[in-house]
DNA sequence: CGGCGCCTTGACTTGCATCAAAAGTAGTGG
DNA sequence: CCACTACTTTTGATGCAAGTCAAGGCGCCG
């Protein structure tokens, strides 16, 4: 069976010998603003591990926060648990983008982070990154930075939750996944959604039940072709007249 | 009129030339592990302008992040607006506390800043603050810890928003308003809303006729007295009971 | 082939929104 | 000081979007 664009692209960055300076993720990684040099010591820092398979934790609430992490391949949801039973997914991280920021308040981690299907990431400790940070002068502000992007797209999320239906939820996040796919130059209209409907619908505030008829009616309606988690965007301007647009934008 | 132990502490705040160092506020506004020496830095770089009255803009969304501030007195709210022209309610300011910690990943805030009462505020600017970093190791952890802290209170609200029903989102907020009314040795029995109950059902994600409906069965159910935006937490236990407490604890 | 997850679809219920109106409160100016 | 307006809060009546409960289908794997 003949290996698709996208499963290329993904085995090579499971590889894990390339180096930051050879990743095509870089540019949503590291700071555009760094140079060779800097990017370099960056990269002697970061551990590579063997990947994570689906289920697998990367790391647990409670543990003690001692790196982020920058996913290479695959998918990772970070979980929040309330002390009565109920767990909210926090967030979903695709190749490229930075987790682990929870804890640097308390130095203990207050998410759990799972992997959604078999996935790499480079480990960045985040002491080591601190201390490079006194000789690398972009590097603190990239990593303030990236906190704050974290900020703005919780609040994104705040407000989503808030404020909007069913149809505008799950629209907004078919147009995150879409457009974060295009930052990484993958198609914007038609991709995989590497989480399950629960796991969706837990993110969103919906039942399982609730996104399960919403995407039926957008097939319906003409405005996407679902093949269980193949999905196909078939009216882009559409779905985002739907979704309030300026949310997710740049997640 | 006699003033109130109250009202004095609040116009000690409000004074503008009191240093970081004679703050009352400084042990939740600045880290406990800098020295002497450096919170005099800190100091020597904060401007203190002139109160804020009701309604006022701190700062406007799109304007260009320049600083973050630490409210001194009174108490500011922020705001996203939506694209479609719903604005979302994204946090309270209490004493002691900073905003406008959006802002720090695009260089432009994406909130307003409103004082929902007279307030005083010390600006902070941020270049600076990154600056003096360099010369005081634990400044940037700090600064991390306040972005972190940031990410971590609204991990919560996603959650609230998210999981839980009315009842357990006004029980949530109160709790969350008393808890830090305690860490500022205020009595966290009894205090005063600073908001108006439709800025606390933006915030919830309720309609002010349900915040309001719900306050009054509190009121019948014997957990609080209302009058107004007084309050007085009557039964402390049972609200914890009915709020999915753990949330908004350190808030 | 059978069992187990995950997803979909239908029927019914419910918690909160919406609509409406009145009472309370604050602010303003004569 | 009162009259006037404008806003906020409360309370009631009604409707609906999404939750709940239930059943069946599909793919996967041992």
């Amino acid at each position: 069976m003949p290996k698709t664009p996208l499963q290329l692209i993904q085995r090579c960055h499971s590889t894990p010998t390339v180096s930051c300076s050879q990743c095509r993720l870089a540019s949503i990684c590291l700071p555009i603003s760094l140079h060779v040099e800097d990017v370099d010591r960056v990269d002697s820092i970061i551990q590579r591990g063997r990947p994570l398979q689906k289920g697998d934790y990367l790391y647990h609430a409670q543990d003690k926060f001692h790196a982020v992490y920058a996913v290479r391949s695959g998918t990772v949801k970070t979980i929040a648990s309330t002390n009565d039973g109920k767990e909210q997914v926090t967030g979903f991280y695709l190749p490229g983008e930075i987790l682990g920021l929870d804890g640097v308040a308390t130095n203990v981690h207050t998410n759990s982070a799972i992997a959604l299907e078999t996935s790499a990431v480079c480990e960045i400790p985040f002491d080591k990154l601190d201390e490079l940070g006194a000789h690398i002068p972009n590097l603190h502000r990239h990593m303030f930075r990236l906190m704050g992007r974290e900020i703005g797209t919780e609040q994104q999320l705040i407000t989503l939750l808030s404020k909007s239906n069913a149809d505008e939820r799950v629209a907004t996040l078919l147009l995150s996944i879409s457009s974060r796919n295009g930052r990484r130059n993958l198609s914007v209209t038609s991709f995989r959604l590497p989480m399950s409907r629960a796991d969706l619908g837990n993110y969103l505030g919906l039942t399982v039940e609730t996104v399960s008829r919403t995407l039926s009616r957008f097939q319906k309606q003409g405005l996407i072709e679902a093949d269980k988690k193949e999905i196909t965007i078939t009216n882009l301007d559409a779905l985002r007249k739907l979704a309030d647009i300026s949310l997710f934008d740049c997640a």
